[in-house]
RNA sequence: GGGGCAGUAGGGUAGCCUGGUCCAUCCUAGAGCGUUUGGGACGCUUUGACGGCGGUUCGAAUCCGCCCUGCCCCA
């Protein structure tokens, strides 16, 4: 299905090396003949299937998964002025049924608020009803005018965890938005991918939201990447839809509201991050196989070999861990090259040697050889597959700080672009701002940067010398 | 949004300017047979394409028009 053979181009070209290692690592296929639509391979999917389902056991412990229809009729799109500025550019709409052209047009949904809050409306009647805590996972449309990319610039996103809550008091909402930045934050700490959190600017929040906090990473060329937004929508879609409740003292009160989506950027992020020359390479926790057995059968000994692969096999999977013997009529060292592509964390391998010396070798996708002890291959795999992990967590980590450079005046800011994420006081003025994003070819990401890879900086704007804040500015995807 | 460049078998390319054959090609992939197997094996046999639609022509991968798709650069 896919090519086999060749190295992929080196990981500083990045863009050819995305592009080509979805190819060859099989995840996603992008000849589908419409432009800003792409296939999974199975293998891209198993990734998926793992990565939400870690997403979704943090979202079940505070919220209800629903489903929603992927339709919408013009009428409700249409109510909340902001919103639809935001959005009207880029929303397809179904105009025909058959040949009848329809009463109502439908769009199909670029996000759902407006498909949910008319529903929220007759759901919400009292103070008990709340807070209402729902998401869903689903396609979105967008008509994507600039250059589409799997996984990064769809015009199918094929994967959006959207959540939307309804709260009595504006402090109650905000402390959700707080929650929600937790969980993304714990959510990317498991796919071990470092996410720097920001407010962004007013021009740059969600159309129709009081403000808008972002979580952002950096990819390998320095340019940042959004991989998650919480908004605090206050009572706007609460006016314009008609979500009242009734307080304990019975009084209508408009309800506060929130929404917080990821999509399949999440996906792109875990691949770019953590990938290198060989191919992808994937954290235990989400990877569709987390140790591939390969068999070395050479002349007599081939049923002996392969009898203890079997078994080695069982134990693993008997233990919990996803395993794979790769039994197919190709060299060893083709195996190898094959499972290192998809990101398999570890490889075992057994051969007459192994099986007189009692012991297996393992090969770990991060570069370490050892052998474990026959007696002990779950101890054995377990430890490994945890090692795998901190060894790319921390890898990611090293990588990330290394582009996030603290500026104190306009030409660190302008230097500090060129390779990721400048770190600059900024005083909140549009104007200096502007300055700031022509000289240095980024744009403002956030303010009130909350990281761990950042230290909280105090000091004054580079371009006004008004006391700023600290702001993140850099290039984006 | 503006501007380039491109699309030829599963993948990568030559051919196009200057229209012309029965077998384009190399690397691979698929099918078959055999020998192999501790880091991408080899031999032999074989399958398979000119992005789509329309036009010009005796004849189009090649020339013309429109569309679709992809990549790069600039806003």
């Amino acid at each position: 299905m896919e090519e086999e053979t060749g190295a992929l181009p080196a990981k500083n070209d990045f863009s050819s090396w995305f592009n080509e290692v979805l190819w060859r690592a099989e995840v996603m296929d992008v000849r589908y003949p419409v432009k800003g639509l792409y296939v999974w391979f199975p293998h891209g999917f198993a990734i998926r299937k793992h990565v939400y389902e870690r997403l979704r056991e943090i979202m079940d412990r505070d919220h209800q998964e629903t489903l929603f229809p992927l339709l919408i009729p013009e009428h409700e799109f249409m109510k909340e002025a902001e919103h639809i500025k935001g959005f009207e550019e880029e929303v397809y709409w179904v105009t025909h049924g058959g040949k009848n052209q329809l009463d109502v047009p439908l769009a199909l949904r670029p996000t759902s608020e407006t498909a949910i809050y008319p529903m929220y409306a007759l759901w919400v009647r009292s103070h008990a009803d709340l807070p209402l805590k729902m998401y869903q996972v689903v396609n979105t449309f967008r008509y994507e005018t600039k250059h589409t990319r799997p996984l990064i610039r769809l015009r199918e996103i094929t994967s959006f965890k959207e959540a939307h809550t309804v709260h009595a008091t504006w402090e109650e909402a905000e402390s959700q938005v707080r929650a929600a930045i937790e969980w993304y934050i714990e959510f990317y700490t498991g796919l071990c991918v470092p996410v720097i959190v920001s407010r962004r600017p007013d021009w740059d929040k969600f159309p129709g939201a009081d403000y808008t906090v972002a979580v952002d990473t950096i990819m390998p060329d320095g340019r940042a990447l959004q991989i998650g937004t919480v908004h605090h929508l206050g009572d706007h879609f609460s006016q314009t839809f008609g979500i009242t409740y009734e307080d304990d003292k019975g009084v209508q009160r408009y309800a506060q509201q929130t929404c917080y989506g990821i999509s399949e950027r999440c996906i792109a992020a875990l691949i770019s991050l953590h990938g290198d020359d060989h191919g992808l390479v994937l954290p235990s926790s989400v990877a569709p196989v987390q140790v591939v057995i390969v068999p070395i059968l050479i002349g007599k000994r081939r049923a002996e070999v392969n009898t203890a692969a079997e078994m080695m096999e069982q134990v693993l999977r008997a233990a919990g861990i996803r395993v794979k013997r790769d039994i197919r009529e190709i060299r060893p060292g083709a195996k190898y090259y094959h499972w290192e592509m998809r990101g398999v964390p570890i490889r075992l391998e057994v051969g007459p040697r192994d099986i007189d010396a009692g012991v297996v070798s393992a090969v770990t996708r991060t570069g370490d050889r050892s052998t474990i002890p026959r007696g002990d291959l779950v101890p054995g795999v377990q430890a490994l597959l945890g090692q795998v992990t901190a060894s790319i967590k921390k890898r990611a980590t090293d990588e990330i700080r290394s582009r996030i450079t603290v500026a104190g005046n306009v030409d660190d800011v302008v230097l500090a672009v060129q390779t990721g994420i400048a770190v600059v006081p900024w005083c909140g003025e549009r104007r200096c701002a502007e300055l700031l994003e022509e000289k240095s070819g980024g744009s403002i990401l956030g303010m009130y940067v909350r990281s761990e890879l950042v230290e909280g900086i105090d000091g004054v704007c580079p371009v006004c010398g008004q006391k700023g804040c600290c702001t993140l500015i850099g290039r984006t995807f």
